[in-house]
DNA sequence: CTACTAAGTTGCTTTTTGCAACTCACTGTG
DNA sequence: CACAGTGAGTTGCAAAAAGCAACTTAGTAG
């Protein structure tokens, strides 16, 4: 069907079982343009220059995970508009990171500056997302954080406080 | 030619031109898995069971972009392994921000905890990472940030100061 | 009744994957 | 040095997706 062919869906792994749902050329796309406010199967046909067959089983995808919700927003001739629920909405922050590394290293070439700044309105700035620590509020890079097994957590937890930054051993 | 059926990276977009790059079923295992310290072909073809070719060309892709950097471990068998340059480092906050979907979002059905945790080794915590404003020091969320052309930031950042949230008009 | 639009389907061609088998360079062992 | 072994790939081929264009369906506007 449309679906993995390796199923990445299946593997122990968080970022994989995401990538399963949302980790191919489309969706993410797609899924740009709905963020912007695009909402209907022709306006994202038209924006994205996607194949309608393509777009057709990227929305059914996406449907069916439970991102988008698909609701008609008039009757008589049955026209549809999709929508994020929740779940799509906690997909902003992969987007915005996708953008952010995109200002950042993937200027075409020509050194544009970056054509879209980010607002944040809730205090009015163009602002630059970082990603913080739910604890101590400090941001966190790749070189103070890491991932463990669950089944290490207590350990790995204590590990820390004691040395305060191993820096990760060897992974 | 290895790239791009539709050429995302000449679009006008950060987000497009960074799935450029990185947005494709293999790449983002890839470098999941090099973040967690997998630097050897070997390593990563048998982790990821993954064809060679694919591998071979992913990671030539990666170093081609800058993302990875390719150097030998040792002379005599000539071995090579791929480290993360400062630009791949970036890609950190893409890679947590899917982590953290899946491990609430797409739990494999059988309602598993998330097998890996995050820790931020500065403070010694397992934690959630949130996306902050780097101005305010607030989370952004879909609803409170959006992004507008950089032709009418000017503009965009002096309604928001007045008018704390205008919702975004249409778009 | 004709033209037109939104939202898809269907069918067919071109690209990309996935897989397995093969090469190349070197190592360590006797 | 002959010989099995290993890391890092190539090459070739069948199968799966993507791209493209034409067709459908349902309803509106004139």
């Amino acid at each position: 069907m449309v679906s993995t062919r390796k199923t990445f869906g299946s593997q122990q792994c968080s970022i994989a079982r995401t990538l399963d749902v949302v980790g191919d050329w489309w969706t993410l796309l797609v899924l740009r343009d709905v963020f912007l406010g695009k909402r209907r199967f022709d306006d994202l046909k038209t924006s994205l220059a996607i194949a309608t067959n393509v777009l057709t089983a990227r929305l059914k995808r996406l449907t069916d995970a439970g991102i988008l919700e698909r609701r008609p927003y008039q009757e008589h001739p049955a026209r549809f508009e999709y929508a994020l629920t929740e779940k799509g909405r906690d997909l902003y922050p992969v987007l915005i990171a996708l953008l952010q590394w995109g200002d950042r290293h993937a200027r075409n070439g020509s050194g544009d500056p970056p054509p879209r700044v980010l607002i944040h309105e809730a205090c009015g700035n163009a602002t630059h997302a970082t990603l913080t620590c739910s604890h101590c509020s400090a941001e966190i890079s790749a070189s103070d954080a890491r991932t463990v097994a669950r089944a290490e957590v207590s350990g790995a937890v204590r590990k820390a406080r004691e040395t305060r930054a191993p820096r990760a051993a060897k992974t």
